[in-house]
DNA sequence: CGCTCCGTTGAAGAGAATCAATGAGCGTGG
DNA sequence: CCACGCTCATTGATTCTCTTCAACGGAGCG
């Protein structure tokens, strides 16, 4: 494990340790007040993550939890026989992992190289514990996801292809496409079609028809364009 | 409204109000000090609720919480069209609707005949922002079921129907079937259709070729017997 | 220049949905 | 107690969507 994984040299109380983080304003630590930040920096450690590395796996003992601060990492369960679905999606700011739990029902890994804030989950149980702020922005944020979760449950066990292709599509365009001048994909077909419960190719087919529909264009494998964005939101509505 | 709800006589302080409550164990009112049961206890009020009736809607304001007291609820997504996923199942103890938030995102729905401890959302929240005891139970409630939600997500988007209905039959006997005997299915085949996201006819055709098996056996509507549970299980996790 | 990875496209097939009819319980009322 | 009607479940025939299998294409890179 060691020869994929980077310790950052710093560790614990650092002069600028929080204060310099990326996600300082945004992640779960800026509930807490000044006083509280340094004993949950010392329990803290950064990691770097390559793409493609697996943080914790799915049904092992949970014993890390994080905040994500640079990077894109997916949550994955999987059947038996290697069918996978990505449950979840973390980005910067987010916090992953199962705290408050013996096992962690789900695979986090890398989908880009990504940096991370690390606690031993028996160190952030404990500090949870003792700070109510931090316990109730874990609950809002947990709450938030479960909507997401039920949202998605409705795509994946009732939408059509058509309509599950358009929905990310939207979703992405809410998330990256600030000036509506089009968005590069964070992630490639086959991580959509694990997203969105498809093949490869199914989910290739919806983008070539949308294409041809002229409701997108794609002019690059990864950049999307939306031109007829009712037109898209109509697709992942009703069909 | 008023024709489909039926307040109990008592509400809020009543001298037996909590203490005769018959999940005053299990509900996360469990977790609070004997002083901090009765300003609970005073915003909250009893409801029964007919089957078939809806307490929260999908999409509106969040104004209601509850803590079910005995029956079954269900909570469900809906497309624009009519198309319905069951995405939660609440049973006695179970803690129900959104707090910390502005609009519910499913609707809850009684499947029986119900009765709910009913909180105004504002109340709830207040109280419970107060009680960091019941923010942590509630957290660990959350978690669960965003675990659970999650695992769904897996059966929804990767497993096949046999695999679906076998995962069911899997869950409700761990649930309900006690002596190995068998049990009542607490739902009928189109909510089962809903759950897994299939038709009922799909449902139907795979419990039948189960039966056929020898798997399981269907001495009723809602009676099944699980012959082969080996079997079964090996259906809900491969194929 | 050729290799590899990823995405696209095509053809064929499987699985579930849909459409349609039949059948079995169950409650109601005669 | 039985007949009726209603709801819910089963079964069959057909259609259609998505998957599977297979080949090709194109961009990036050594």
């Amino acid at each position: 494990m060691g020869m994929f994984v980077s310790f950052d040299n710093w560790h614990g109380c650092d002069a600028d340790g929080c204060g310099a983080c990326a996600v300082r304003s945004r992640a779960i630590c800026a509930t807490l007040p000044p006083g509280a930040l340094r004993p949950l920096r010392e329990i803290g450690r950064h990691r770097s993550i390559a793409a493609g590395q697996t943080l914790v796996w799915e049904g092992e003992e949970s014993l890390l939890v994080a905040n994500v601060i640079e990077g894109m990492l997916k949550l994955t369960n999987s059947t038996g026989d290697g069918r996978e679905q990505i449950v979840g999606i973390a980005y910067a700011s987010d916090f992953i992992g199962r705290p408050f739990g013996e096992r962690s029902n789900h695979s986090v890994t890398a989908l880009t190289d990504a940096r991370v804030c690390l606690f031993t989950r028996a160190e952030f149980d404990a500090f949870a514990r003792t700070h109510p702020e931090l316990e109730h922005e874990l609950l809002k944020r947990t709450l938030r996801e479960l909507d997401r979760a039920r949202s998605f449950m409705l795509l994946l066990g009732r939408k059509t292809a058509q309509e599950r292709v358009a929905t990310l599509l939207v979703d992405m365009a809410d998330r990256l496409d600030d000036e509506g001048e089009g968005f590069e994909l964070p992630i490639g077909r086959q991580q959509m079609a694990d997203i969105l419960g498809l093949t490869i190719e199914t989910v290739s087919r919806q983008l070539t028809r949308m294409k041809e529909g002229g409701v997108i264009a794609l002019p690059g494998r990864r950049a999307v364009v939306v031109h007829d964005r009712p037109a898209l939101e109509a697709m992942a509505e009703a069909a």
